[in-house]
DNA sequence: ACTTACAAACAGTCTGGTCTGTTTTTGTAT
DNA sequence: ATACAAAAACAGACCAGACTGTTTGTAAGT
């Protein structure tokens, strides 16, 4: 009974359904139209929600957008924990990021998102917070690849995390960069020999 | 006569005041309150300039936003020419575009603005063309810089602008990450990695 | 009944563009 | 040189639209 198409809703079902239609709605939004042109009427009208129980579930604008950006990290760290239950080494770790990286767009809205909050205070302290955990979440991951390829987890596996964190600056360099001028082929081909720079050397 | 103080000025010369009172106000402005902040009013309470002034220098908020993203790109590049007139090795010219990147606030406006072009198309023709120009300008410097330092530059001279290509990615996100936390010497330490990585190579 | 979810109108602020009027410089004829 | 008209630079009021947050009211689930 309780899974009929459109009568008898619960409570928590029509708040999640419109607390993710909403959060949908602002992501497609930042990603298409940017951060700033995210506002509440727009977003409103996008998702198909009325104005009121958008007011409702998120009673102020700061409070939607940061909520958004949690959505952002969570999407993407869920991408990173059910990904590379098999990563092979260093080499494949990168791909991965890769595409992590370019194949859905949750990483231009985190752009939009830091550009936002470096000038926005309390935006800027939930970025800062969850950037660091899933900062730390990827430099582990990257170590940890490596030490599945077959050499020993030496000392200077803290190495190996410095050019995984450097990898993930340049990918969002790169991303910054497929903003105003898409050329893909050409970034794959530098990221190709990023890895291999970097890959020598460990 | 040409040169009192305060009486009978030039068209020209008043014209070019207050467009360059204009333009540094705007500039200021998008470091320190971000794109979107950058409202005419605001830029003109800042500039010290009249509402009525500006609408006759740049009749529209697009007009004065392009001609700062051309202003930005004009410095820098003045920064990066008298620069290096003495580039010794990738090694300095590393250093030197470090420097460039943290020591003035260029980057963080021109990352700004690269991130509100994304979503603007006349904005993004400004910006697409004229960082392309100043792209293949720091790939020929890079690779000047190394053909000076010693060995002959072979024909994979190709690979060091590529890798130039690829600081300048990372510079970005490393710009980026620093208008939400403030780590400078963490970073530079990360750079420092990079540049030995690269190094070694080449 | 009572709480949660939803709907829509309203007020106040801010923004960008337009418009009208004033001051300063410049060109020119006398 | 000097008067004067034209043009350029400047000043500020005004307006229509968009935005956020609030408020009042209605429907749906518990």
């Amino acid at each position: 009974m309780t899974s009929m198409k459109k009568t008898r809703k619960s409570q928590q079902e029509r708040s999640a359904s419109t607390r993710h239609k909403l959060l949908n709605a602002t992501l497609q939004i930042i990603e298409s139209e940017g951060w700033h042109r995210a506002s509440m009427q727009r977003i409103c009208e996008h998702a198909g929600v009325s104005r009121g129980a958008q007011t409702h579930h998120f009673p102020t604008r700061e409070s939607l957008l940061i909520a958004s950006v949690r959505e952002i990290v969570k999407r993407y760290q869920s991408d990173l924990t059910e990904g590379p239950n098999r990563l092979q080494g260093l080499q494949a770790f990168f791909d991965f990021l890769w595409d992590a990286t370019f194949n859905d767009n949750l990483l231009i809205c985190w752009v939009e998102a830091m550009v936002a909050a470096r000038t926005d205070e309390s935006l800027k302290r939930v970025v800062v917070d969850t950037d660091a955990s899933s900062l730390t979440a990827m430099r582990a991951l990257g170590a940890e690849s490596r030490s599945i390829s077959g050499t020993t987890n030496d000392k200077n596996s803290s190495r190996v995390e410095d050019i995984v964190e450097l990898t993930v600056y340049l990918l969002r360099g790169l991303v910054l960069q497929e903003g105003v001028h898409e050329d893909l082929l050409e970034k794959r081909r530098l990221f190709e020999l990023w890895k291999q720079l970097v890959i020598d050397v460990t």
